[in-house]
DNA sequence: TCCTTAAGTGGACACTGTGTCCACATTAAC
DNA sequence: GTTAATGTGGACACAGTGTCCACTTAAGGA
């Protein structure tokens, strides 16, 4: 799912047109999710944005789901270099209830830039299936390991980072990120000890 | 949403054939959802299974989703009833903590039982415009009132009982219904204290 | 019992969006 | 400049939705 696959192995190189048509592709899905909401552009929307034909479009991307999470990616991968490698309480050093309020912190403003994206991803359980999903949970997973059951806790500590709770919360009860974020961090302190 | 509309003001009584029809289309869906998974029932299978037309199911009926809300209705009630009237710690009496407890306990038997029905209401956003999300959130709400933001807390408390959450743990993950009761019951402990 | 009428029925229809397929165009290597 | 592989785009078949309306049926009054 990355940008472009340059130089890596003997994979044959993408052609130019490919490249500029996959380019067209993101930047009209991008508008389009934000200006109508994923919900509301169909693929043809895309092609015909992106001045593609459907199957050019298709040949990539086999639904909508696939290109939001393309757009996502870099986004998240940002934020996942940090939580590896970054200084604390983001990164490693930290204690985990620190670490976890700041995680919830930083996915806080991820979805609140990119909601449209997120929201565009999620197609029901399409979510669990992402890889940054697996990511997100293997990170907190490590986070509670010393708690009582980390396996059933950590998808608990993960469900209010569901993008259409994000979304009821913020846009139909009118929260600011700010508060959510607060009730987050106040959470992630209650449940792994102030120690 | 009610089952019948019994002798209710002076609403003209519904026609013998209009309660028979009901009665096969709610079995034939609940049938469908069970077997198939709600994702892939149509509502010409619904209407075809219930040995009825379009135009009859759609009358009552205008998707899915409100098929499967008024057979979880039923069950719904039956637990809303015990949070206002029955015995602690369900009911009132019991303190926030353990009601909390006792609630995330109740819903995820419903749950269990009822999964397919609730996969079949959500259809993304759904979920927080049925009327059943109101009750839900306006009783834990009342629990957590105490605490310094219950506003965004009691969202974030309802979102591990997200059916698709549920259904993960459970059936991807292989957790029991068990533990994550006994997660849910410790969160519940955590957030609102032993006291 | 028959008649009336309003409610209810069911299937045909138009429409929207999906995904596939393949003749043709473009690219890049030789 | 030729060639082979890669990519393109629009036509097509299909599945599911929701609407519409001529017909049927139930239920109450004469």
């Amino acid at each position: 799912m990355t940008a472009v696959n340059l130089l890596d192995d003997d994979a044959p190189r993408e052609r130019a047109d490919a490249s500029r048509n996959r380019a067209k592709v993101l930047a009209a899905a991008e508008e389009l999710f934000a200006t109508r909401g994923a919900k509301n552009v169909t693929m043809d929307d895309i092609a015909k944005t992106a001045g593609v034909g459907r199957g050019t479009l298709y040949r990539r991307y086999p639904d909508r789901a696939s290109i939001a999470v393309a757009l996502l990616d870099s986004h998240e991968r940002a934020l996942q270099e940090e939580l590896l490698r970054g200084a604390p309480p983001l990164g490693p050093g930290a204690r985990p209830a620190d670490r976890l309020g700041a995680f919830y912190a930083a996915m806080v403003d991820l979805l609140d830039r990119h909601i449209h994206l997120a929201l565009g991803v999620e197609v029901g359980h399409t979510r669990f299936a992402t890889g940054a999903y697996g990511f997100w949970r293997a990170h907190v997973r490590a986070l509670v390991a010393h708690t009582e059951d980390p396996d059933a806790l950590v998808d608990v500590l993960l469900a209010p980072l569901a993008p259409e709770v994000f979304r009821y919360q913020r846009e139909d009860l009118g929260l600011s990120a700010d508060r959510i974020t607060a009730t987050l961090r106040a959470l992630a302190r209650q449940v792994l000890g102030p120690s």
